[in-house]
DNA sequence: AGCACGCCGACT
DNA sequence: GTCGGCGTGCTC
């Protein structure tokens, strides 16, 4: 047995563990692999299963991993090395330049590598299915096709199917998969008796590249001179380059998209379109599919492990030539990646909050770079981030000022919550023009980041609040439930009659939520409809749609909710939108709040008054002379964020600093500080390096676990990363503890 | 992350 | 007497 033939396979294995796991080659491995392995030369056969999944026994599980490399070498006791079951189809499943993005990823972010590569397998794959059997099946015909004639000629459904073989595929252009056949109503008795007489037979259906001619891509719009300047400098980018498309809303950003897609369709690439959560709308598609009539193909978390196993594929096979996906499409294996758009690059939703805590725009860049081609960043409200890029002539900054169609920006109104009185957390100037607007016969939008009742309930004697059991926050009130729930656990429990505290039964709700305004403003407005919109009234299926088919019939109306209602909808009658409390924004411990409170006001400000309603937006504040307040106010968003980013300059935050968080987790109440406290002794003698904490994260105890955070910070990321990664490298001998389980969070953005 | 082993409280 | 709680350890 010569050594080659048993290579050592080196396995990404999908568990939260920092390292590989070796594996002897599976027995009788020859027999299972295709002949195109065969006969490469050993070196090469190694390479052949770079990428590739395999079967392995960890422990007393099976799971399905990928091999990282495969050579002769290993650091693990022969004795205990275990053989790989089996290796998994005839092709690699990651290809390489996914796998070198990958293990970027996993060095960038201080992820464990199978969790990451986990990442960028679907669903359907991390199964031991093979991927020729999840393949769709068409119908053929084989050698034995008999002649039409040769059908008794009343056998109408034999003869139909015979038709449907016979044209089959070069004039109709579709296929006969099952689903087809069932559409065409051709009964399985039929498409048995062809395949019992050999005369068609299934096969794999093996979808091809497409190509995109001039007709396949309709007329754009005419462009105006800022756009078609953006048009210009993006399909001439030949290689890496980053853009921000800035441009207001009603801009047309969208058609810049379009525009640029289509050029790089005629050259035979595909285009990926990153989306937040929230904007994959029929709208956004059914524009993109009225422009190219090409296959587009959709990756979102609603889809079946089926369907997106589908555009996995088409993907792979250079079927599809625009991808529309949210954040994790940044993973998917394209044939000939022409472009990445990350669309309202400033949204939130591109950030992975759990596990593995990627950043798709960051992704993006770096798969750009490393493709060598183009990336563009758009929004109306970039993030400080992007904009500190294009201060440093690392991005080339489009804009687009222009509002196309005439429509009118909102007036801004501050209204001074000292100088007025107020009800139902409403000043009564902005309850003065909520009356003159409903008389008017349009409708009201009320911004409240807050969800339930009331924050908490307080004891009016003993002032002690409603406190949740398992963890360290107060429990929202809900009054149409009589529910106390807690909003970081989700754990809940009946309201109390009784203060915990002294006894007393004077429970009082404190501060102002969605579902308090919403009833306080169904008695002060009792002759319209007040709507309210946020994840607790909209929780059961289809009532969302209701309530948005209800706004849409435009009958004057108030409509309350969280940001839920900032995004992705367009509602043509609303002229006055109120946010009702900016102050938590300024004084808020997330540094980041006042960035996103100026693009919420933005974004609410392209909705109030499209059309031909001249729209209003309020700002109740108590405190009107805040610069922040006054840019938003007077002037535009690029002030704001002029402002903002020479105060983080000042004091030396992102962007012009980079962090990482390391939390921690325990059963024991300070063990995770300890720990944390024994990391930053560590480093805090390397000069350069901020170590902010250990502190109690936000939620100290979550689900019965206590949790601890240290954030680490310095004005050199290459440093900083450099440090970090020799810190978690040498952990096991720097100070181990099994009762700790710990995360990485590299250039958080939720600090929760 | 799973999964098992192991040692302490309330039950047929 | 055991069922099962979750604390701890291990996975090539």
């Amino acid at each position: 047995m010569t050594l080659f033939s048993e290579p050592i396979l080196h396995v990404a294995l999908p568990v939260p563990l920092r390292r590989l796991f070796d594996y002897a080659f599976p027995a009788g491995f020859d027999n299972q692999v295709d002949e195109k392995v065969q006969s490469f030369s050993a070196e090469t056969k190694f390479d052949q299963l770079v990428g590739r999944r395999v079967v392995v026994p960890f422990g007393r599980q099976t799971l399905i991993g990928v091999v990282i490399k495969a050579d002769h070498n290993t650091d693990q006791d022969l004795s205990k090395l275990k053989a790989a079951l089996e290796i998994l189809d005839d092709e690699p499943t990651i290809n390489p330049e996914q796998m070198a993005l990958l293990e970027w990823a996993s060095k960038y972010y201080q992820h464990p590598i199978g969790d990451v590569y986990s990442a960028a397998i679907p669903g359907a794959l991390r199964t031991n299915k093979a991927i020729i059997d999840l393949l769709p099946k068409v119908l053929v015909k084989t050698d034995e096709f008999p002649a039409r004639k040769e059908l008794n000629k009343n056998a109408k459904q034999l003869l139909k199917l015979h038709d449907l073989l016979t044209e089959e595929p070069s004039t109709s252009g579709f296929s006969l998969s099952r689903a087809n056949l069932t559409e065409r109503e051709v009964p399985s008795t039929t498409i048995k008796k062809f395949v019992d007489n050999e005369w068609a037979q299934w096969q794999t259906a093996h979808t091809s590249e497409v190509t995109v001619t001039e007709q396949d891509l309709n007329e754009g719009l005419q462009l105006n001179t800022e756009q078609a300047l953006a048009v210009t400098a993006i399909n001439s980018a030949e290689h890496y380059q980053g853009f921000l498309l800035d441009g207001v809303t009603g801009s047309g950003k969208t058609e810049v998209y379009l525009q640029a897609i289509a050029s790089r369709l005629l050259k035979q690439q595909q285009v990926l379109v990153c989306v937040p959560e929230i904007g994959l709308t029929p709208q956004t598609i059914a524009r993109f599919q009225k422009r190219f009539n090409v296959p587009i193909a959709l990756w979102h978390s609603a889809m079946t492990d089926k369907q997106r196993f589908e555009t996995w594929q088409q993907c792979r096979s250079g079927t599809a030539r625009i991808v529309i996906a949210t954040r994790s499409g940044i993973f998917l294996p394209f044939k000939s990646l022409g472009m990445i758009i990350i669309d309202e690059e400033h949204d939130a939703s591109f950030k992975q909050q759990d596990g593995f805590r990627y950043h798709c725009r960051s992704m993006a860049l770096y798969r750009a770079h490393r493709l060598n081609i183009p990336v563009v960043l758009g929004s109306a409200t970039p993030s400080l981030e992007t904009l500190q890029n294009v201060e440093q002539n690392k991005f080339s900054l489009l804009e687009l000022r222009q509002r196309a169609g005439g429509s009118q920006l909102p007036t801004m109104r501050l209204l001074d919550l000292n100088r007025c009185q107020s009800q139902a957390a409403i000043g009564q100037p902005l309850l003065d023009e909520i009356s003159q607007q409903l008389k008017n016969g349009h409708q009201v939008m009320l911004f409240i980041n807050r969800r339930g009742f009331a924050p908490v309930l307080m004891c009016e004697e003993c002032h002690w609040l409603t406190e949740c059991s398992r963890c360290s926050s107060f429990t929202t009130f809900h009054r149409g439930s009589g529910l106390l729930i807690c909003h970081h656990c989700g754990f809940q429990h009946p309201t109390l009659k009784q203060c915990l505290g002294c006894g007393s039964t004077r429970l009082t709700p404190v501060g102002v939520g969605t579902e308090q305004i919403d009833l306080q403003l169904k008695e002060l407005f009792p002759n319209v409809d007040v709507v309210r919109l946020d994840r607790d009234s909209t929780s059961k299926k289809g009532e969302f749609d209701d309530k948005l088919n209800l706004i849409n019939q435009g009958k004057p109306m108030i409509i309350v909710g969280t940001q839920m209602i900032a995004k992705g909808h367009h509602f043509p009658n609303v002229s006055l939108v109120g946010i009702v409390d900016v102050d938590g924004a300024l004084f808020s411990s997330d540094f980041r709040a006042p960035e996103k409170l100026a693009q919420l006001v933005v974004q609410v400000a392209g909705r109030a008054g499209r059309g031909s309603i001249k729209g209003q937006v309020w700002l109740q504040t108590k405190f009107p002379e805040h610069p922040v307040i006054q840019d938003l106010v007077n002037n535009e968003y690029r002030d704001f964020a002029k402002y903002a980013l020479n105060e983080r300059k000042m004091l030396k935050l992102p962007p012009y600093s980079h962090q990482i968080i390391i939390r921690a987790e325990s059963t024991h109440n300070q063990l995770g500080h300890e720990w944390l406290a024994g990391l930053a002794h560590y480093l805090q003698d390397y000069e350069g390096l901020l170590m902010l904490g250990p502190t109690p994260a936000p939620m100290t105890r979550k689900a019965g676990k206590f949790r601890h955070m240290l954030t680490i910070q310095s004005e050199s990321r290459p440093y900083l990363h450099k440090l970090v990664n020799w810190l978690l490298e040498n952990l096991d001998t720097i100070q181990k503890d099994n009762r700790i389980r710990w995360t990485v969070d590299v250039d958080p953005i939720d600090v929760s």
